[in-house]
DNA sequence: CCGCTCATGTAACTGGTTACATGATTTA
DNA sequence: TAAATCATGTAACCAGTTACATGAGCGG
C-alpha cells in the first residue's frame, strides 16, 4: 500500500472528495484547477485510476446510466489508510522542498539584459502574477461559497506565494535600478 | 534558434556566466543549486550540450589538461541572441505560471486528519520550510561575497516564496482549530 | 598506490504529454 | 440533426532520471 506518487495520492483524494466518480471526472477536475500542477490528461489519468484500483485502494462500481456503462470509483479503507498516511507528518522531504519557479531560473541571469529590459522583465512579470492572482482569488471564494474551506486554504498557499512573488519583483525592479546606478558610476558596460 | 527549453536556456546562461567551462562543470553547477529544479544528472546535461553546440549556441574548444583531452564551451554570437530573447519581455505564460507546491496539493485534504494531525502537519511543515530558508539565505549571501548580486536577487525570490509559505502555515495552523472548534459546536464527527 | 574528483558518456527506465480513435448522450 | 460534452481508452513521444561504465589526474 505504500509508495504512491503524489499524483496517485492526488487522485486519491479527489475520489475521496468526489466519490462516487468517474475517471472522466477526476480529469476535469485537474483540468480545470489552477493549482495543479497536473494538466489532467486521459492518457495519465485513465492508467493512474486503474493501477489503484488493481491495488486495491479504490474500489469500481459498473453503473448504467441510460444504457450506457460507466465505471464509478469510491476509495476503499485501504485507500483511506493510504491517503492519511500521504498527509501524515512527518512529510517527506520532497514535499517541503524550494518550489521551481520559472521567473526565478530566468533572474540568474538579467545581468545580459539591458537596465531598461531588465525593468521591463520586472513589470512584465509583475503584471502577469497579478492576472494569476486575480484568478486564484476568484478561486478560493469560490471554495469558500462551495463550503470548502479546506481547498480554500490550500488555494490561500497559492495566493499567498504569487503576492511574494510579486513583492519580490517590485523590490528587484528598485535593486536593479540601483545597480545599474553603481555600474554607470564605474563605467562599467552595461 | 528558437525554441530552446528552459533546461537548454539554463545551460546557456550558465555557460555565459562560467564560459570557457565542461560540461561537466555545468553538471556540478545544477547538482550544487538549491533553487534550481534540475538535478543536473550526466544524462541530461550532456546531451543537451551537445545538442546546443549543434545548433550553433554553443561553441566546442578542445583543450588539454595533462595529455587529457576535454571540451570545454563557450556562447556563439547566437548563443548569447538565444539566451537574451529566452529573457526578454514578454514572457511566455508558462514562465508566470503559478509554482507547484506539493505541500498545497497535500493541503487540500486535510479534512482528512484529525484536528490535532492537522496542528502537527503546519507544525511540521513550518519546521521543514525554515529549514530551507536558512539554507538560502546562506546561498544568497554566498552569491553576495562572491559578487554576483543578480544570482543574489534571483535567490531572494526563493527566500520570499519560503517566507510566504511559512506565514501560510503559521495562518493555516490558526485557521484549522477555528474549523474544528466550529465542527464540534455542530455536533460533527472529525 | 589507493581513493577521490574530474570528465565523458550511454542504456534502461519513468512518468508524464499530445494526439488520436471511438461511441453514447445531451443540448441548441 | 449537428455540435458539444461525457466517457474510455491507446500509441507514440519526450524530457529527464537512475545507474552504470570507463578512464585520466591528483592528493595523501
Amino acid at each position: 500500500m505504500p509508495d504512491l506518487t503524489d499524483l496517485e495520492c492526488t487522485v486519491l483524494g479527489v475520489v475521496w472528495k468526489r466519490a462516487p466518480c468517474t475517471a472522466y471526472a477526476i480529469m476535469r477536475e485537474f483540468a480545470g484547477s489552477h493549482s495543479t500542477y497536473y494538466r489532467g490528461s486521459a492518457g495519465a489519468i485513465y492508467p493512474v485510476v486503474s493501477r489503484l484500483a488493481e491495488r486495491g485502494v479504490l474500489e469500481a462500481t459498473k453503473e448504467f446510466h441510460g444504457r450506457r456503462p460507466r465505471q464509478t470509483y469510491r476509495l476503499t479503507a485501504k485507500g483511506t489508510d493510504a491517503l492519511r498516511s500521504w498527509l501524515t507528518p512527518p512529510l517527506p522531504d520532497c514535499a517541503v522542498t524550494i518550489t521551481l519557479d520559472p521567473l526565478r531560473t530566468r533572474s540568474f541571469f538579467l545581468a545580459l539584459l539591458s537596465p531598461d529590459q531588465r525593468v521591463r522583465f520586472t513589470l512584465d512579470a509583475e503584471a502577469r502574477l497579478r492576472e494569476q492572482l486575480a484568478i486564484n482569488i476568484e478561486e478560493r471564494d469560490r471554495y469558500l461559497a462551495a463550503g470548502d474551506p479546506y481547498s480554500a486554504l490550500a488555494t490561500e498557499g497559492a495566493i499567498d506565494s504569487l503576492h511574494a512573488r510579486i513583492g519580490w519583483m517590485v523590490r528587484a525592479r528598485r535593486r536593479l535600478g540601483e545597480l545599474a546606478a553603481e555600474a554607470q558610476e564605474n563605467g562599467e558596460p552595461s
